[in-house]
DNA sequence: AAGTCGGGGTA
DNA sequence: TACCCAGACTT
């Protein structure tokens, strides 16, 4: 809490206000930094659709910024409605996935049009719940479009939002490796009663954590809430986490074998003879272990030799 | 609650 | 190298 607020605002009420009441100072002040320093991003423009946000949202997720403008202007511009999607090829769809990364979001997505047509017209919904029910949208997803393609009032709680509160509230360095009910509700607390203030102060809230907030080398000179933060007042103590957030290994994994032969099937014209997939790693067993992987997904499909001599091939499905 | 699942940029 | 990134889903 702003018990050393050194720019009290008295038109405003403190922070976990009760229903109705306007911003607290944190908020307030996240806010008029936003107006300032909000980037321009294409699913943020005036001209943006429910389906642009939920887009951007899915390929967001655990992908930078940086790396998803391209891919989105690419996606939209191709499939501009769900129901583009929803009839599209879906070796095409993995091909435009590229290397975003985890391409069982490219497989949801296209399920999540496929349901958007299905279930609500080629329109996509905008309830909560109605958005927890599709293909690849969970609890932050959800949050987000009600409060970004609908201007709705939601909990949105990413990675961003996790940490700029566990420093400015709870005087920690990063949050806990797993969301607790207790953070949530403490989250949901602070958000704005008015709609269109909460989803600002999503907007916002994520906005400083990602340019201002950051997880490494965060730029607290900047900051609008510095003299707010209890993790400033405390001295900036190290991650309590930090002996159990183990790092994710990468080199000799089933992700990177997994990845190499997605990478080999998008780049492919037509069927990839077995040898060609072998090739890609060296340890046979875990080579097959991965490609059966990857058709149980339904991210490859095995093709038959043609006659009994032939070898078997691989393809992205149809 | 813990594991699984890509890929690349950065300190 | 190790870490981090607008998470979702399964076990």
């Amino acid at each position: 809490m702003l018990l050393d607020d050194p720019h009290p605002a008295p038109d405003r009420a403190p922070d976990r206000a009760p229903a109705g009441a306007p911003p607290g100072p944190l908020v307030g002040r996240v806010l008029d930094w936003f107006d300032v320093h909000a980037r321009d991003l294409p699913w943020r423009a005036p001209d943006r659709t429910p389906w642009g946000v939920l887009v951007s949202e899915v390929m967001l997720q655990q992908t930078p910024v940086v790396r998803v403008v391209p891919a989105w202007h690419a996606w939209m511009a191709r499939w501009p409605e769900p129901v583009d999607l929803a009839d599209a090829s879906t070796a095409d769809v993995l091909r435009a996935w590229d290397r975003l990364g985890y391409p069982r979001r490219a497989l949801r997505l296209q399920a999540c049009a496929q349901a958007v047509v299905d279930r609500h017209g080629g329109r996509v919904p905008g309830t909560e719940d109605e958005l927890l029910a599709l293909p690849g949208v969970g609890a932050y997803t959800a949050a987000a479009v009600v409060a970004f393609a609908f201007g709705g009032r939601s909990v949105v709680l990413d990675t961003n939002v996790r940490r700029v509160l566990a420093r400015a509230v709870d005087g920690e360095a990063l949050p806990s490796p797993t969301p607790t009910v207790a953070e949530r509700a403490r989250a949901e607390a602070l958000v704005p009663q008015d709609p269109a203030t909460a989803a600002r102060w999503a907007a916002a809230s994520m906005e400083l954590g990602a340019l201002v907030c950051t997880a490494r080398s965060p730029r607290c000179e900047e900051c609008p809430v510095l003299e707010a933060c209890a993790w400033q007042r405390a001295g900036r103590p190290d991650d309590r986490h930090a002996a159990r957030r183990r790092s994710q290994p990468w080199a000799g994994t089933d992700r990177q074998v997994r990845g190499r032969v997605m990478a080999l099937l998008r780049e492919a014209l037509g069927p990839v003879p077995s040898e060609a997939v072998e090739a890609v790693w060296p340890q046979a067993g875990q080579l097959s272990r991965c490609v059966d992987g990857l058709i149980a997904d339904g991210l490859l499909v095995r093709v038959p030799g043609a006659g009994p001599d032939e070898p078997v091939s691989y393809v992205l499905p149809d």
